[in-house]
DNA sequence: CAGGATCCCGCTAGATACTG
DNA sequence: CAGTATCTAGCGGGATCCTG
């Protein structure tokens, strides 16, 4: 049949919308940092951070190796952080540079764009953590409301 | 047996992490706001946006009808945009107004809690669009390289 | 040491149909 | 109009094993 029925109208319709989300800049920065390692990994090679502190993490910037992100991040699988650390290479990121040691030793830093992005964050963590504690109130008296 | 394995120890410490990352502020903000459809609704109700520019959303503030915004977010099944809006008026970050008309009118529309996240999205916003062409462009040089 | 390959599972988004 | 209910497929992500 040449027109179209409302379902088709309404698949084009979302079709178009879902190419002019993948094109949203914003929409694509959303997908980048709220992947599940991404912030901390971040945080972790920019110094200051999320990470908690009585685990020795005093904040001092600069590259990491391999193994000690995994050791920091503790809750993180080697496939995810090869992963991950992959993807921010990738978006020029974070830098991974490898040395031909007798075990090798690989090292990432945050790059100039990496570094801009964290501090960004900072100013997320900041909003989160001034007004978190509302939301979850909220949420509380919500949930207290409806039990 | 009573001592732990290498394996088990591991799992404990996942564990630990885990819930670390679950009390992390800024780890729920993240969760929040990378919700799919969090901030286009974000954005629809609070006026200037990620909305393409042509499509009649001149950007004025204000409450939203339900259909409003189905019809605004092209994309969105009914499904999502209802969970979204109940899970953001459970934060506390929009109100839900409910007018028993003859065919029921319920309108959404932003409490100062989420209009202040409103604006530190766009924040983030502008981050993207400053320095989301060197991400893509550090991307296809990459790909360019390995292909 | 750093990472590739593979299998597998849970979750969740989405489609569809029904209702006050 | 503004939802609710149910069912399903796809995929992100973890565990495990293997290699240069």
């Amino acid at each position: 049949m040449a027109t179209m029925t409302a379902a088709q109208k309404r698949a084009l319709a979302k079709a178009e919308y879902d190419a002019f989300l993948a094109a949203c800049p914003s929409r694509r920065l959303l997908d980048r940092i709220s992947d599940k390692w991404v912030a901390l990994i971040l945080s972790a090679l920019g110094g200051g951070g999320s990470r908690r502190e009585g685990a020795g993490c005093a904040g001092e910037p600069g590259p990491m190796r391999y193994s000690e992100l995994a050791r920091l991040l503790a809750g993180v699988s080697q496939k995810m952080l090869t992963q991950t650390l992959r993807s921010l290479e990738r978006d020029g990121l974070v830098t991974r540079t490898a040395t031909p040691t007798v075990p090798v030793t690989v090292s990432y830093e945050l790059t100039d764009l990496g570094l801009s992005l964290h501090q960004m964050m900072r100013g997320l963590k900041t909003w989160a953590e001034t007004h978190m504690d509302d939301v979850l109130a909220n949420r509380e008296a919500y949930d207290g409301r409806t039990a």
